[in-house]
DNA sequence: AAGTTCGCCAACCGCACGGGC
DNA sequence: CGCCCGTGCGGTTGGCGAACT
């Protein structure tokens, strides 16, 4: 590896800095700015290269650095803005006051970037464009590398939801929705649901409601049913069946990371068999898990979930 | 408790570009 | 015009602490 030029004319440090080198920059850059870069090692008293001492000023010793976590306005102009400019980092930053290019970059890899990965996915599903222009789709922000809803669809505004447990659920959900036959409009379901990997809470806004023009139910995945008692996140997968078909699902069930075949069907499994009001004929070809079709459940209602009650279908 | 794996992020590297000579 | 140098940018690396086994 060769050195840049600006630092191979003297022997130059290398690795993180130490509190007196910054001190020795900030001083030094406070007193004088900092002029040339590349001139300014020696005059600081530093023994690094220029390259060094910029990157260390732009990055974390500037006075009107914003520290601390990014924001939701911050993280969803930033995806916003790398879609639009790509990977031009230190352009999207100076739309972010305070934040640098690096630090926009970094956090983009390894934040945002696995869950745009899963994101896309989901736009490339067929008639997921439906789906987004409905207003009860709901909003997606970031939080902790998942995307979540951060609003419950308007059917369920004004419940309470508060928080609950996720040891209080049978199983890790995920809620996959797909239309009727009858509603070939409406052939795509998409389930944003996520545990909170830290506090082990199933966070209110964490799961999805669905609205009148679409059927729920919630199911584990082949690698929950597998480890029932591990608390993972659990990646948004949509389903994807197609319109006027009238078992379920016919076609292919997409998850974030893997193409499920058809083979998996049999671990998908609704989780809240207590859903009362689901009629019994439907109940009972649910709990078997093994299949069950989109005629034998009712033809339109909202899956309210509440910490303090059973989960309730209301037709 | 110890070892291992994972994820974050500070820092490095190579390259591109522009200005000066 | 071509070379050199300084600067800026984006990709990548590696150290370190946290989480996991």
């Amino acid at each position: 590896m060769g050195q840049h030029s600006c630092c191979n004319k003297q022997k130059v440090k290398r690795g993180l800095w130490s509190p007196e080198e910054d001190e020795k920059l900030k001083n030094y850059i406070s007193t004088y700015g900092h002029g040339s870069w590349s001139s300014l090692p020696r005059f600081a008293g530093l023994q690094r290269c220029g390259k060094s001492c910029r990157l260390r000023w732009i990055n974390y010793l500037r006075p009107d650095l914003k520290k601390g976590n990014f924001s939701s306005e911050e993280t969803e102009l930033i995806i916003e803005l790398q879609r639009i400019l790509g990977n031009r980092w230190a352009q999207i930053a100076k739309h972010l006051p305070g934040r640098t290019d690096n630090e926009v970059k970094n956090f983009w890899n390894s934040a945002i970037k696995k869950k745009h990965i899963s994101q896309n996915l989901f736009d490339q599903a067929p008639f997921s464009n439906l789906s987004r222009s409905n207003s009860n789709f709901p909003q997606y922000s970031e939080f902790n590398q998942v995307y979540i809803p951060t609003q419950p669809p308007s059917p369920v505004q004004g419940i309470d939801f508060g928080e609950f447990k996720a040891d209080q659920l049978s199983h890790s959900a995920i809620m996959l929705t797909t239309s009727p036959s009858s509603a070939p409009a409406c052939p795509l379901g998409y389930l944003p649901q996520f545990i909170d990997r830290q506090q082990q809470i199933l966070r209110p806004e964490d799961y999805s409601i669905v609205s009148s023009d679409q059927y729920p139910f919630f199911a584990t995945n082949k690698l929950l049913d597998q480890n029932p008692s591990t608390m993972l996140p659990v990646l948004p997968k949509v389903l994807e069946s197609i319109a006027g078909s009238s078992n379920f699902p016919s076609e292919r069930l997409y998850a974030n990371d893997m193409l499920a075949s058809s083979d998996d069907i049999e671990y998908i499994k609704p989780i809240m068999p207590a859903c009362s009001t689901l009629s019994s004929s439907s109940m009972s070809q649910t709990s078997s898990a093994s299949s069950f079709s989109l005629s034998q459940l009712p033809c339109s209602g909202t899956m309210f979930v509440n910490p303090s009650l059973p989960p309730r279908w209301v037709p």
